[in-house]
DNA sequence: ATGAAAGCGCTAACAC
DNA sequence: GTGTTAGCGCTTTCAT
């Protein structure tokens, strides 16, 4: 897997130099008065060469400016260094960053990174996932929104590199992500420690589970009453998980209740609760506490200040990126620590 | 460039139902007892065939979920059906969302996006354009950070469709956008009837130009100074430009002078600029008036609610794919209106 | 150590 | 109409 002129080269003066299209190996041959087998030998440092040739070949290989195509290449190896990414939209503030740390990673390891977004839709993921199959990339970073053992089965059964990102599916695929059940239950401690007493947890729909992968959400939930348990409240929390949870609140008094905390399984809900509690002429965190998710970068114009939890998005791309490509070139994978997070505290609550 | 199964087709049970490698062109003339210049004649609906034996083909090839490989067809075509996009990163707002029309508006099309962040380095630009078209892209959507006639030439001399977005390089490349200038003058327009006397104008530093394509900053800073101008003002705005703008607005007094609105070239830079003034117990508009540009969607989560100009950036990326197709396809490419634009009256101004 | 040749899967020019 | 053949540019096997 080594190219003299490889993948991470930056070197990209050809065009500059002598135009768009580039010499080929069997130019180089001719040149050299050698067949193509040679230069391949020579320019992949393959052995069974001559030093003296190879570094003939080398030296016109570099003088032309010779660049591998890259078309070519893949269809003699049946491997093309791209790397496919399947999320479900870019909206999420989180998303765009994941984004932008995957192509970055990608790059830096010599990998192309074609997206796919999936619009949420469990049969657009599977088309997703088969047309970059189907493009012969050489692993996939998949964020799932199908899950189950069917579901399993079938990403084994395509059989390449996978790792998943931010849902999980099964053990048998490595995980980026954080300890979102740990991570909602220390949440729910700082939260109980605030002297709340009544608790309505927002969440999108949980009755997805079965035709969607809310895993995340699922742990996050359950960390919360885990979190509740631990701290010895007894009573059941509110919990809103329809899409319409801004117009379910607004059925629920909070002043002549007792001290209420808003926890929301994403910061995008908690903003969305904080318009709508503001609107209502409520102070929080003095009327009512809320508390958010994911620390996404805009919630510093926001005020007040919204407490959440905050983990680096950007390392989940990293991790992505270095697991599929560890996958791809060693075939191995080693096991993914999960991610460090921490309370932002805010004085939304 | 019509297939009997084309890149737009959606059918992609060839997995599910026979495995992940497909029948090739040449297993199917076998099957037929035809040659595969037969069955390309067939697959690709051109003439010289006979209806009879066209029919047979086509049931073998759907019976058999024939898919043609991409990269086998693309080497020999010289053509990807991919669109390269090139922008700085994702993590202004407008970005992700950008970008998540091209790849939307692309796969309609049936084209695959390759993405590729510049980070903000000029020279980076110039080698992900190379990439891209090292890939064999067939077109490169393009938000250019370089600038220039020299730029300009050496964009021509790459000899592929492209197809600028937000950023203009010359009038010879198409270029979806908004008419910027207009639009920040309907702004001065806007601000200067609320009766405002002194104007900070805040954005990036004008002093790239030259270096940096900034083509739309200047041309919302030529807006702002006409619209200022038209609207009889005539004292110069305080123009800020510098990335340390905070602290330049910090030096800045508003209590005792002529009331003041800070007119800010984008929307991050007007939150950041409220965030100041809040801080410092100014309150907005009452002590001082601010005005951002391009309607980020999280400005419904601030208050006060930011007047800024809004403009779909979704259908920026629906031109430019529209566009970039045209090119590659019928290698024409229509002139493309600048998209409109409204003023969004909040109350910080 | 080097060359020759076949092949990846599809396309396209030319012959019958 | 249909078949044949020669690529596209690189890889890889098998002789020499």
């Amino acid at each position: 897997m080594s190219t003299f002129v490889c993948a991470h080269d930056n070197d990209f003066s050809a065009i500059a130099a002598g135009g768009i299209m580039g010499i080929t190996i069997k130019e180089i041959a001719e040149l050299c008065g050698v067949s193509q087998g040679t230069v391949d030998r020579a320019l992949n440092h393959r052995p069974g060469i001559s030093e003296k040739t190879k570094k003939k070949i080398l030296a016109v290989a570099s003088e032309r400016n010779y660049r591998p195509d890259p078309v070519a290449r893949s269809l003699a190896r049946g491997r093309t260094m791209t790397i496919g990414v399947v999320l479900f939209d870019l909206y999420n503030r989180s998303f765009s960053q994941l984004m932008n740390a995957i192509e970055m990673s990608s790059r830096e390891a010599g990998y192309y990174v074609h997206l796919m977004l999936t619009n949420k839709d469990p049969d657009n993921e599977k088309k997703c996932i088969e047309h970059l199959i189907h493009r012969k990339v050489d692993g996939i970073i998949l964020f799932p929104i199908n899950e189950g053992p069917e579901f399993d089965q079938y990403l084994r059964m395509l059989n390449i590199p996978i790792v998943t990102i931010c849902n999980k599916v099964s053990d048998h695929w490595r995980y980026v992500g954080i300890d979102d059940r740990q991570a909602m239950k220390d949440a729910m401690d700082y939260v109980c420690r605030k002297g709340y007493e009544r608790f309505i947890y927002v969440c999108p729909p949980l009755a997805y589970k079965g035709r969607t992968n809310i895993f995340t959400q699922e742990e996050r939930f359950a960390g919360c009453l885990q979190g509740l348990r631990d701290n010895g409240i007894t009573e059941q929390p509110i919990v809103i998980d329809t899409p319409a949870y801004v117009e379910a609140l607004s059925g629920i008094d909070f002043r002549s209740a007792p001290k209420t905390a808003v926890v929301c399984s994403c910061d995008i809900y908690a903003l969305e609760v904080m318009n709508h509690l503001k609107e209502r002429g409520l102070r929080i965190p003095e009327d009512v506490g809320v508390i958010g998710f994911d620390n996404i970068d805009v919630l510093k114009y926001v005020a007040p200040r919204l407490t959440t939890v905050e983990y680096a998005v950007e390392q989940f791309g990293e991790r992505a990126v270095r697991d599929i490509v560890g996958q791809i070139e060693t075939g191995g994978s080693e096991h993914i620590p999960l991610l460090p997070y921490r309370i932002i505290a805010g004085s939304s609550i």
